[in-house]
DNA sequence: GCCCATCCTATTTTT
DNA sequence: TAGGATGGGC
């Protein structure tokens, strides 16, 4: 293919070798702007045009679907549509959605399953927990949720669950109830579409001895599919999706992984970094290219990015370098507080519009979504459009869901959990007493509640329903019925919505309220149903049949990040809607490069953002550092990836103190500020603007904030250290005895502190001491950076040298 | 059955 | 501080 020939002369070395490496595992090591995607679409097109390899036994694995849509269409345009066409390419949870729709009965569903969210796994949690009684004070169905999830990403069954104590053993329970509601609904959470896969591939080979039953010949048949398997950002895979791709390959070793272990930020949620980092022992042979040229940033920018991530612990060696021109300083600007930093990020973009520099080509980001808020006021002080990446997905609006669910219960008149949703939504005056009734008789009878309803309305269950009652049940069921007779009668599904819409009374009764929040909703269904129109269209191009099942599998897996929030307050008149500024948090950004990156709030407990806790210190994580410190080298990936998001211009924004869930906290420059090469660096300090400037590093920092917090520890801080921040927040007082608490003995000697000591507390961190009251048990009146002024007896508190 | 008040909590978030 | 969740009262 002169396509893909044509490209590789313009790939440097490490990137040719990834590209033509063909056969066994493969490592890249990819750092930032290092050309990735093109190393990634390139490697695929060769695959299937110099090696002739058929493109449906070609497996890519992306994070998001944008990243899928985006590789899908690179790969179009090497390869053709036709070629491209067959390719697998999707998220790991889409891939798997598909084998299981094609291995269904293997994993014990129906080929209509469906994919419960965030909410619909609440809703089911929350009644399985009333059901049972559970004290909610003791074990909110939230913990329980969050605890199933945690052993689902580590493949750890309900017998599997070690138990160290009664509430373990409650946990479990719920955790195998869980298990059976939705095996009973014909549905899967998140975590199960890739769990039931697991199960089938990770089954032996068939052995041609004995007859194999249908998970083995499952398991063989996905595997026998895929030739080659190549997963993207490596460095965020899970246990399950490492061993789901280790036992796709077994046969083979067909495995290339792509990823940067310095950009590993999703700790906190499962994924493994030692996956990248054990991959080369995992397996043996396998080559390892590193992709070292960053091709996008400035020098500067690239030195940064660096100076920052060069102090990271248990990194894989890599050295980031550039060709490209120096480029403008690093810019930091110091803020007052937080308005003043958000003035000033509007005031830079319009400064620079001025200049030529379109809003769409300048990133704001932010550590916490929390800081947005403050920006988006002054951008429209200044009437910039702007727009948020993340926060709330459409299809998470409540008027959504319903329509979903009225469409989700047509094709699984088994999901409870949507039967439950609309069965009052518009009210019609069937209440929770009633439902809860039916429910209770669903239970006693083994029925799913749709039938049970059905039965009671009819009056050939009993359930104590009053007559009343039953007459607005048959009416219910009456609906759902006609809907789901409609669907089977072959009608297209954005027509059995607005067949819902009527037929539920849901479009009247928005209608009716006549509010602007009623308008903004029927709007967002109208949209929803041209959404499925939609669907139909690539349905039928692509020679699907369109079906309810195939549209909401899209929008179960569809994220807040692959469609943006449009916040554009110039949007309605049009004109400028192209050129608009983009917010988001660092997550968010990861993958996406700009022009220009403003980087809000590098504050120390901002970001890096801290949050004390007990077992931070104590409790040692996998990599073998505390919890506390590996959050910590997580900040720091974090900080790497935003900085290297910036193509010429680079700033730093920090404010002096910021109100934070409604305190008022006073914030030291970010050590990651601290950490930036001097020469590299231009500072801007506060108060006159932008004329008082000096260049050089942060290291020499000593203006403002800093006389409330001296600098110590200019060569990092230990793990261990907390910044003192002062706090004016309301004083706060503990009581001197927590009740029921053991009295120990001690010496009666005089208090050993004295006002101005350092001291640390379990729960409160490092503090500076305020007042000594001395007595037979002395109290320290201390404060602590975020909680302010406590009183603390002595012996619960540890000098700090 | 609906609405209002109070309480609680509070990173990052894909799928 | 602010938003969502929950529960009590009408």
């Amino acid at each position: 293919m002169s396509n893909v020939e044509a490209v590789a002369d313009d790939l440097n070395e490490p990137q040719l070798e990834a590209v033509t490496h063909v056969e066994g595992p493969l490592l890249v090591f990819a750092g930032a702007g290092s050309g990735k995607t093109r190393v990634i679409t390139y490697r695929i097109a060769n695959l299937v045009a110099t090696h002739g390899v058929p493109p449906y036994r070609i497996l890519a694995v992306t994070f998001t679907n944008k990243a899928a849509g985006e590789m899908r269409e690179r790969l179009e345009r090497l390869l053709g549509e036709g070629l491209a066409r067959d390719l697998w390419v999707g998220t790991f949870h889409a891939t798997c959605a598909r084998i299981l729709r094609k291995h269904h009965d293997a994993a014990g569903f129906s080929r209509r399953f469906v994919i419960y969210d965030d909410a619909d796994q609440r809703s089911l949690m929350d009644r399985i927990v009333k059901e049972r009684d559970v004290d909610t004070d003791e074990l909110s169905a939230r913990s329980v949720l969050s605890r199933i999830h945690a052993f689902k990403q580590e493949a750890v069954a309900p017998e599997d669950v070690p138990r160290n104590s009664r509430r373990d053993d409650l946990v479990v329970s719920l955790y195998e109830e869980y298990e059976k509601r939705l095996r009973a609904a014909d549905a899967c959470d998140f975590d199960d579409l890739l769990l039931h896969v697991l199960r089938l591939v990770e089954r032996p080979d068939p052995d041609a001895h004995e007859q194999p039953d249908a998970k083995t010949l499952a398991g063989a048949s996905i595997r026998a599919q895929f030739r080659y398997v190549l997963v993207d950002e490596f460095q965020d895979t899970n246990a399950v999706q490492y061993r789901l791709v280790r036992a796709l390959v077994r046969a083979h070793g067909n495995l290339a992984v792509v990823g940067d272990d310095d950009q590993s930020i999703y700790r906190w949620r499962g994924a493994d970094v030692r996956n990248i980092r054990g991959f080369a022992k995992d397996f043996p042979g396998a080559q390892v290219v590193k992709l070292e040229q960053n091709y996008r940033s400035t020098a500067r920018i690239v030195r940064a990015a660096l100076a920052v991530i060069a102090k990271g612990r248990e990194r894989v060696p890599k050295e980031l370098w550039t060709s490209n021109v120096e480029g403008e300083l690093v810019e930091v600007k110091s803020a007052v507080d937080e308005r003043d930093e958000a003035q000033k990020v509007a005031a830079y973009v319009d400064a620079r519009q001025a200049e030529g520099v379109a809003r769409s080509e300048i990133a704001v980001l932010y550590r916490t979504h929390a800081q947005s808020r403050v920006l988006e006021e002054a951008l429209r002080a200044r009437r910039i459009p702007y727009r948020i990446v993340g926060g709330l997905r459409f299809f998470d609006r409540a008027e959504v869901k319903d329509l979903l669910a009225y469409l989700r219960l047509c094709a699984n008149p088994k999901s409870d959990v949507d039967l439950a949703r609309i069965v009052n939504v518009p009210a019609r005056g069937i209440g929770a007493t009633t439902v809860d009734r039916v429910q209770l008789a669903a239970r006693n009878h083994g029925l799913t509640s749709l039938e049970a309803m059905r039965e009671v309305a009819r009056g050939k269950l009993e359930a104590g329903v009053a007559a009343a009652a039953r007459k607005r049940l048959l009416a219910f069921v009456a609906i759902v019925d006609e809907l789901a007779g409609a669907e089977a009668s072959g009608h297209p599904p954005s027509e059995i919505a607005q067949l819902a819409l009527e037929r539920s009374g849901y479009e009247a009764h928005l209608r009716e309220e006549q509010t602007d929040e009623a308008q903004t909703r029927l709007q967002n269904l109208g949209e929803l149903v041209g959404s499925i129109r939609e669907y139909e269209q690539t349905a039928s191009a692509a020679g699907e049949q369109a079906s309810i099942t195939g549209f909401l599998e899209r929008t179960a897996l569809v994220s807040s990040v692959d469609e943006p929030r449009g916040e554009d307050p110039l949007a309605r008149g049009g004109a400028w809607s192209d050129d608009v500024l983009t917010l988001m948090s660092v997550h968010a950004a990861k993958g996406l490069e700009f022009r220009e990156v403003l980087i809000t709030g590098l504050e120390e407990d901002l970001f890096p953002f801290v949050r004390q806790r007990d077992e931070d210190d104590a409790v040692f994580g996998p990599t073998g550092l505390t919890r506390g410190e590996e959050a910590l080298e997580e900040e720091r990936r974090l900080a790497y990836v935003a900085i290297t998001r910036a193509r010429e211009r680079l700033l730093l924004f920090h404010a002096g103190h910021r109100t934070l869930f409604g305190q008022l906290r006073y914030g030291r420059p970010s050590r990651f500020l601290v950490d930036l090469p001097r020469d590299d660096v231009k500072l801007s300090l506060p108060g006159a603007g932008d004329s008082a400037q000096r260049t050089g590093g942060y290291g020499g920092y000593g203006g403002y904030g800093g006389a409330r917090a001296a600098r110590d520890d200019d060569d990092g801080p230990s793990p261990a250290f907390r910044h003192p921040m002062a706090s004016a927040g309301p004083k706060v007082t503990t009581p001197v005895r927590e009740p029921g608490e053991r009295y120990v003995e001690r010496d009666d000697d005089a208090c050993d502190l004295r006002r101005g000591d350092r001291v640390r507390h379990k729960r409160f961190g490092v503090g500076r001491v305020l007042e000594v009251e001395e007595g037979a048990e002395p109290k320290i009146v201390a404060e602590f950076s975020g909680f302010g002024e406590m009183t603390i007896l002595r012996r619960f508190l540890e000098p700090v040298a």
